[in-house]
DNA sequence: CTAAGTTTGTTTAATGAATTTACAAACTTT
DNA sequence: AAAGTTTGTAAATTCATTAAACAAACTTAG
């Protein structure tokens, strides 16, 4: 059923915006606003007002005049609430306190062996705990938590099934609203990425951008017109599982000759551990590189060249203006970087190319947990932004 | 700029809202859309008077009561304006004169020989003028029209590049505007093709679809949330040249190994050409394997079996919950569906899979200029339903 | 055939958010 | 000090929706 109009939807539409302005232009005056958006001086006003009520935007004092009375400058209350981010990985996880403007207040790093669902899990609700219980004091305490997961999640928040950590249907998001009982989203590290990116990294000014996670797997994160773009049923970019040649080897998912077979952290282990003959990490390839060991090197130039073969895909087949390479494999950028640019300029399409960049994570491992946080804030003003206007 | 809301913007969102159910749910009582969109009685006896007033509804007469007194029902006005939709093809084009409930009243096709931009054009002018010239007397006339080309067309209507036709930057838009001074609107014949398909063919009950057009090259057109969804600069699903094979033969596009060099039209013929040692064409090919070549069958099946592996990586990419094979290469259905449902059986991902179809198109050589048809349409409630609501 | 109940669609008054207009306060510039 | 600018608030107006009441038209039970 679409969502018909009265009165309310029009103040929670004018209200979402002077917040929104107040979030991102700030330090902002009234008559800015009003100027910027075509909204009235006095709507602005009243408005402004309201949101000055419920603590989510401050006055901060008297601005500069251009030749007439001094503006009121506003600013966004980030410490009126704090929220939950949590990367979970699969052998540690990240989980951080931020503010509502993103800002981390505390951070904690988490080992762990993967040895059930249950353990995990158990882990998970005392880090939470703990973050929610060293939160400053504030207006609306935490709001909410978000998290991201190696896996398919769909729409009430069920993990699926995550093939890394060999989980399948858990239903995270209501066991956790169950514990703390709190909002929580969860969605794909990939998705939570991509939007840790946009708010907050190198995507900031880009409204279309795609996050490529390299890590064991490979995901994408697509995000369209600044939002999140999930394909049908909630869950979309297992671009990993894109075959970039039809009659490879096979896949566990089925298909043959996927990217993620021949430009993954475990392709690059694989590859590696053939040619050395014994058991190496990521860590220790990164160092070998880095001291100079040519055949190292070579194998990460290979590894670029296929990531090539899979962005030259991503560009064709969804024309984003940016792609962020982000996950673990990031680290190695310094060798990656050039004979993945050789490949495209050799082989993508002119048009699509005109305005394209192509880059590395900034956030390197914070993109992820960053992005769960904002997911957290996000649920909280989409669900406030309603209530405060009834009152 | 974020739209603000006003009085203005709540009604048009129910007068939209109350067409659309005139125009889908017909016939219907005022009252029963009040029932259904929650709007009161009086809004909607409010907005379905002006919308009468407008000539877009009209009271069709009284229908079954279920004790009380007898609801005069509703129906959608189509003949009050007309609409122009053209496929313009490599060597023909079709145009069709359709009401606003798409219905065909009037359908031309014209060969051409693709001399120059400006003969095809002038043809297709001609053509356009003559389908104007035909249509019924109307409140509104011929409202607009809609364009379907195979290329990359610009958010201002330019097609940018249109490899088989040989065209670049032509600014077909702001041409036909000024020729006809109707409002026009030109987009890639997939997307055209798979609105039509969401409006009138097999799409019809699903909200996301993807419409692939296999022709000489391969296009798509990706409808999600019942919107064509676009790439970040307006063109998207240049799906033809996602490589299947990273080391394979060079495609024009710049690419190694694109789908289209192994999937479309193109390639069954050079195929084909190659084994029997002479010029074919597909007409030819479908009229042998009909009569039971087996040489053409096994190259059907194996087109078959490339489409098969496109479709996949469409799967795992876009995760739709419908796909729609279209375009001429349709015709060989016969041949090519086996194979390729065997090869997805085998190759896709369980959980995108799960609720999947993949069905040839219903509506053949017509999705395209349906759907075109349906952008003039789109396009002239768009800017109505503004307007009727300001006098 | 009548009375009671139901359903449809209109009328009237109330609500409330934005706009328009006016204005006071607080500045800068000349 | 006077004139002009800019900011923010106040009062009156506008207008689409809602709520409540109601008239008209119908079905059904007895």
């Amino acid at each position: 059923m679409k969502q018909t109009g009265d009165l309310n939807l029009v103040k929670k539409i004018n209200k979402t915006i002077v917040l929104h302005h107040i979030r991102t232009d700030s330090p902002i005056s009234r008559a800015r606003i009003a100027e910027i958006t075509g909204l009235t001086k006095a709507t602005v006003s009243s408005l402004v007002n309201e949101l000055i009520e419920s603590s989510l935007a401050q006055e901060i004092g008297v601005g500069e005049s251009s030749g007439g009375r001094k503006p009121m400058m506003l600013l966004f209350n980030g410490t009126a609430g704090y929220a939950i981010g949590v990367d979970l990985g699969v052998h540690d996880m990240l989980a951080v306190l931020t503010d509502l403007t993103g800002k981390v207040i505390r951070e904690k790093r988490i080992q762990h062996h993967n040895e059930s669902v249950n353990q995990v899990t158990q882990l998970l609700k005392m880090t939470i705990r703990e973050l929610i219980e060293t939160a400053p004091e504030s207006v609306y305490g935490v709001i909410g938590i978000g998290l991201g997961v190696p896996g398919i999640v769909d729409e009430e928040g069920n993990l699926l099934f995550a093939p890394n950590l060999g989980w399948e249907n858990v239903p995270m998001q209501s066991q956790l609203e169950a514990e703390f009982g709190l909002p929580v989203v969860i969605d794909n590290e990939a998705n939570a990425g991509a939007v840790g990116e946009k708010q907050f990294g190198a995507g900031k000014e880009t409204a279309n951008l795609i996050y490529v996670s390299i890590g064991m797997g490979i995901g994408a994160g697509i995000i369209i017109k600044n939002e999140l773009y999930r394909g049908a049923t909630g869950f979309s970019g297992e671009i990993g599982h894109i075959s970039i040649q039809h009659d490879g080897p096979k896949c566990r998912c089925g298909s043959l000759g996927c990217w993620e077979l021949y430009a993954s952290e475990h392709a690059l282990l694989e590859q590696a551990e053939r040619e050395l003959g014994h058991e190496v990490d990521l860590a220790s390839l990164l160092t070998k590189a880095e001291s100079g060991d040519a055949g190292v090197i070579k194998l990460f130039e290979r590894l670029g060249y296929y990531l090539g073969v899979g962005v030259v895909n991503i560009i064709n087949g969804y024309n984003p203006e940016f792609i962020i390479l982000g996950g673990r494999l990031a680290g190695g950028e310094k060798w990656l970087m050039r004979p993945l640019l050789d490949l495209l300029e050799k082989r993508s399409l002119p048009h699509p190319r005109k305005q394209l960049k192509v880059e590395f994570s900034e956030l390197r491992d914070r993109s992820t947990v960053l992005g769960a946080a904002s997911f957290a804030v996000t649920k909280f003003f989409a669900s406030t932004t309603v209530s405060v206007e009834r009152s």
